[in-house]
DNA sequence: TCAGTTACGTCAGTGATGTTGACATATCCC
DNA sequence: GGGATATGTCAACATCACTGACGTAACTGA
């Protein structure tokens, strides 16, 4: 495949924005690597990585998670989540089951060393966000929620609503 | 270099956190990946990646950065670093000088194209943000940099609120 | 029931980005 | 002049992504 180079519109208006805003995009660059440098840490002990990761904190988060709407929240190919998904599952991290009305699915559940992983790894994350909450004034919590959530692709969305909704799901039960 | 893990205040007895923020987890990580998306579909049509917009980003926004003070930026070796580089240089996006009191540096500036690049790619990323901040109420933008800014190491801070500072410079030079 | 679609697995090859380790070169500083 | 410093480079490798093609089992609807 080739670059289009000369192919791009020539008409693209792109009203010029009144001023960059190097400041947020600086300070999201750095304290997502923070973020999510923590967990890196741990993960290579186990001989896993942030693809690990990431399967892993969905599949804990959303038990009964199949293939397809893993492959849809990660957005990678099925390739490339086969191969970390079956590290988890050799390892023992996660398990699948058959599909209840279709048994061509795999429902995906994290066993308890998963999970346990899972929630060691959030809760490293949980950590940093605290004190990071601690550090600024009241109300910050609320901002930041509305503010990451407003930055995602309005598409989007409603998958990221429905993974929030599941976790209503799980407070209400407990 | 280590991070003096084992050298922090045996006092914190670690709680174990209330209760994992799973929302502010999710939220940043979809979150970064729209934030990154954005210029991603435009560096392709350059043959460039993530790696490349790093690292004009950074020597466009300081002028005369040296590749030591870069791979400080970065947290990348110098090979890894090299590879982009060069390739920014021979497409001339990058150029390097000699330094002006220490001959061995290189100091490394953004050509005119590439500074039209990099302003180009922050602005498609101020676009989201300023949409982001436009839905959210007054007081998110304070907030939101407020709370990005505590969620990186402490121990970074400094190099990040140099970058800053170099924002300030420039604005006052305006 | 049979044909088409769907859900998932897998083989093979490639590319981008990172790593470690070793070594070369030019320059600075004492 | 000798050691430290700033940078460049060669080689090998790991991770995580991609495309393309093909296989299998199970659902679905005419």
């Amino acid at each position: 495949m080739q670059t289009a180079l000369g192919m791009r519109t020539p008409a693209a208006p792109e009203p010029p924005v009144e001023r960059p805003q190097y400041e947020l995009i600086e300070l999201f660059f750095f304290a997502y690597r923070d973020f999510v440098g923590d967990p890196d840490r741990t993960l290579e002990q186990y001989g896993f990585g942030r693809a690990h990761h990431r399967v892993l904190h969905f599949v804990e988060r959303n038990p009964g998670l199949t293939i397809a709407a893993l492959l849809d929240i990660l957005r990678i190919t099925k390739q490339s989540l086969n191969r970390v998904l079956k590290e988890l599952l050799e390892k023992g991290y996660v398990e699948q089951r058959e599909g209840l009305t279709d048994r061509r699915q795999r429902l995906l559940y994290a066993t308890p060393r998963g999970r346990a992983l899972a929630v060691d790894l959030a809760c490293m994350q949980t950590k940093r966000i605290d004190r990071a909450l601690a550090e600024c004034g009241a109300g910050t919590e609320a901002a930041a929620k509305r503010f990451l959530a407003a930055m995602i692709e309005p598409a989007d969305r409603p998958v990221v609503a429905q993974l929030a909704q599941h976790d209503d799901d799980l407070e209400s039960r407990s």
